[in-house]
DNA sequence: CTGTTAGCGCCTTCAA
DNA sequence: TTGAAGGCGCTAACAG
């Protein structure tokens, strides 16, 4: 009874003795033995679990992703570790403002301190490409639905493209002409989106000029630029907006100001987030698969930890998820009845 | 320069001359240098981490609670690992239904075998007490929100006796007599609420029958169970849900049946979550401090580190915060002015 | 099928 | 202030 077949014995290798195997086993239990992952990864060289920073975990976006995650990992025989990337750093209202320090890179480096075989990231901070890539000679890295096209890592993106096309070709068909964006696009996370909406904007709505209205993230981001909008005297009859908590925002501002959604504006929010369904009218929205999105991830981190070598970028296709916050409005239904 | 000055140097030990440590750390960065937790936790026979399992990882509540852990964490020279204890086991609306398979014992089974200095755990799934405390003999064990007093994990929970006394004191002072309680108690996460809500209402509702509809706790919950009443024409002048979801869902079906939150019903929260201010009337809803949640654990964590041995339960106090859904009602109105 | 040997990378004595 | 030796708990060869 040597420790080697005692470790043998516990891992399940086939080499053992099936009566040593269930006396080992039973021993094990009844002394309350646990292996030790750190000695485990030492002598084994390989750690069996891969690890994932998402700066957003209080999203709950990331919170269905996590459970795909956790599935696939399962399902490969691997564990998976999570570490924030950010902590809050003042006391305002966690769902109108944002006091958030980023410490992705922090993060990040903790992680592959644990010799983990394989990393995926969400992120929402202003990262370079090059300190990934850095990062991706270390351990295979994925990142997960970020606007960087890598030769070193992978990539699990969505198609903004498509995301927009859906959005727009929606509007238009409900006899929308001039459709806004409601967002920025200074982060990598968010940069393709606003470029798809031009892209698609020139395409469906050749001759109108696309605008794009500077907003952050948040609920209480889409408030106050809708807010300001409202005052100016400048509410178009179509929103795209970048999340579904800034399309629940705007809802709110006009809902105030006594504008109806969708009968004098239509919104378009993205994520099919909880914001989409907590509150009315229900949100039209654009919905990037989540369990696709987990499951590719550490597809990809187990493919990388079979040897492959050269990089792989997926991109899903989301869906247009309509519900009650699109529809025609007074302007826009003249707009259809005075069309050819 | 031999190996353990070294990793006295790295580690920022004192009896390191000063220019030797600078060339160390000069050439450990030099050459991308970088322990190995494990290794590290074998020889140390300490991990500096600590884990967490947090079965609603997907709910923005506990997102707060992880930023401030996150924080704590960091305040006190240790890493934060988290795994979740529960993957989706279906292809259900994630936001509306609830399709989670737990897994929250394997969760904290894998995260022990990484030697973690302590651990804090906010479950969802029905454990036993008995096996917390097993695992409590092996780590440093904080239970999170959870309705169990043990004598040998550390628990961080909210006063349910305040909370709902802030409530239904509130609901009266309005005028309200009859005030019914939406939720279930069926799991230590919520029991206490419900027991606290039967205390309450003796208390500050003496002759007056308390009446507990049972729902789970998201939204699609709410809003069903309110749709059964409304059909049967049993729509009480007063509620309080078990959460924020819940009592939107309430507040959905009521504005579909064409009754007005707050003139006709009015509906307090519980959590102040995303829910509470996605959609209109804003909820009045009990707030748990969740920074305090996690501040406080990850203290009780440190604590125990020290070599603290007497088992310590916190009670956070909660707080009203009074929005829009309540109000005086048509028939509390009336009740009010019959008073005395 | 089972045992032996030699580390994995790091920290902790203890000695210099 | 620095170095040498030993071992943490485990797995990977290699022998038997």
């Amino acid at each position: 009874m040597s420790k080697s077949l005692v470790s043998r014995a516990l891992r399940g290798e086939p080499a053992v003795a099936d009566g040593t195997r269930q006396r080992i086993v039973a021993a094990a239990a009844a002394l309350g033995y646990r292996p030790n992952a750190g000695a485990r990864s030492l002598a084994a060289r390989r750690s069996n679990a891969i690890g994932f920073v998402i700066t957003g975990l209080f999203d709950p976006f990331w919170g269905e992703v996590v459970h795909s995650i956790d599935r696939a990992a399962e399902q490969n025989g691997l564990s998976a570790l999570y570490m924030s990337g950010a902590f809050d750093s003042g006391d305002s209202d966690m769902w109108l403002d944002r006091f958030v320090a980023y410490r992705e890179m922090e993060a990040i480096e903790r992680l592959l301190e644990y010799r983990i075989d394989g990393m995926g990231v969400g992120l929402g901070g202003h990262l370079d490409l090059e300190e990934l890539e850095e990062i991706a000679s270390v351990a295979p890295l994925v990142a997960m639905m970020i606007d960087y096209r890598s030769s070193v890592f992978d990539t699990v993106t969505v198609d903004e493209d498509t995301a927009l096309n859906l959005a727009i070709e929606h509007l238009r068909g409900l006899g929308h002409e001039q459709i806004v964006f409601l967002g920025e696009g200074t982060r990598p996370a968010t940069r393709a989106r606003v470029a798809a909406y031009l892209r698609a904007m020139e395409q469906a709505a050749a001759g109108i000029d696309p605008v794009v209205y500077p907003c952050a993230l948040l609920q209480g981001d889409g408030y106050e630029t809708m807010r300001s909008l409202i005052e100016a005297d400048q509410v178009p009859t179509a929103i795209v907006a970048i999340t579904d908590g800034v399309a629940r925002g705007a809802v709110i501002a006009f809902t105030e100001a006594g504008l109806s959604v969708p009968d004098d504006v239509s919104i378009i929010g993205y994520d099919d987030s909880m914001h989409a369904v907590a509150g009315q009218p229900l949100l039209t929205t654009i919905r990037v698969p989540r369990r696709e999105l987990g499951a590719t991830t550490v597809r990809l981190l187990v493919e990388r930890r079979n040897g492959r070598s050269i990089t792989s970028t997926v991109m899903l296709r989301p869906s247009l998820v309509v519900r009650d916050s699109t529809g025609v409005s007074t302007r826009a239904r003249r707009n259809l009845a005075t069309r050819p």
